[in-house]
DNA sequence: GAAGACCGTTGCATTATGCAAAGAAAATGC
DNA sequence: GCATTTTCTTTGCATAATGCAACGGTCTTC
């Protein structure tokens, strides 16, 4: 447990102890699904890094398009792209080439293995994430995936202007 | 939304279904929470790099400790650790000093301004929390307080033998 | 007291990153 | 139609994170 301010003084008797209670209850679920996605990719990637990964996933997800792009959504330099692109493609898990309407750019794309790698990557992934909820109670998992898909939906985009694309990438 | 493979098939009618469609929140809440602690980190950091903020976290939630101790909690090669320490400590976060009781090992310990940083990092991701927890609706915290215990319960250590050392460090 | 185990340190190589400058190509302005 | 500006990619330069391997102190053990 990184940091764990236990729920402080209970000021408010009633709400405001649940309410403290929650954002600890929310940070300790955190670093479980931190680790599971961390987990996930080293066992599918080996020599593949987490940043390169991210980038896999983000043209699995999104579709092919410009090194400016990718650079955008990931939150980078054009240049760290750039070198990402070109390691990645010399793994085999990307193709690049230049567009003829507009041969500045140069799109990406996710080859056959680069897909195979981050569908591995995910299934894995959900498959952690089952076996836990497997783990739980029954009576708990019917509040929580309500609980859940609000609890995202009210943190989707709290005050961040333009950042919906992809935080991390995972 | 990096890799979601909508629900797909509810092939089983009720119980099936509403487990694929957990693993599924899960998944897309764990994209809301690892945003919130980058996020969190970037706004007290600066110039402080993530691996360089898990390591003064650890040293705030576990006190001192041997420069092979951290590198084994934070899962790098001690020749990483030595580095990150150097630079911690020309940044000021932490001190280092030779135990006379082992003349090998070398004690890391944090500093005022390390143990500062890492506890406005970490109220800075706890507000955060609180405000998305706010924004939900009133009638979904009670269940998710509940729900997230058990799911951070039964996650807590999969399989891994040992690994409760800081998954990741946030 | 010598062998072996443990610890930190340093050298070497690769990846990730950002900033800045250079070069090529398209869009705009006049 | 041509010059200016904008947009994109690429390359040079610097720093951080990382792992592996080798080295040199410092215990521990027999």
């Amino acid at each position: 447990m990184p940091d764990d301010h236990s729920p402080s003084t209970p000021d408010v008797p009633n709400q405001g102890g649940l309410e403290e209670d929650l954002v600890t209850a929310v940070l300790t679920a955190s670093r479980v699904l931190v680790a599971i996605s961390a987990r996930s990719l080293g066992e599918v990637a080996e020599s593949l890094t987490l940043p390169q990964f991210r980038m896999l996933v983000l043209l699995h997800s999104r579709g092919a398009m410009s090194l400016s792009r990718l650079a955008e959504h990931l939150a980078v330099n054009p240049s760290t792209a750039m070198r990402m692109l070109e390691r990645l493609a010399a793994a085999g898990m990307v193709v690049r080439d230049t567009r003829p309407e507009d041969r500045r750019e140069v799109r990406a794309a996710l080859t056959e293995q680069g897909a195979r790698t981050v569908a591995g990557a995910t299934e894995r992934r959900r498959e952690e994430i089952r076996r836990i909820v497997q783990a739980m109670p029954a009576r708990q998992r019917t509040g929580l995936v309500q609980a859940l898909r609000a609890f995202a939906e009210a943190g989707a985009e709290p005050a961040a202007p333009h950042r919906q694309p992809e935080p991390l990438g995972w």
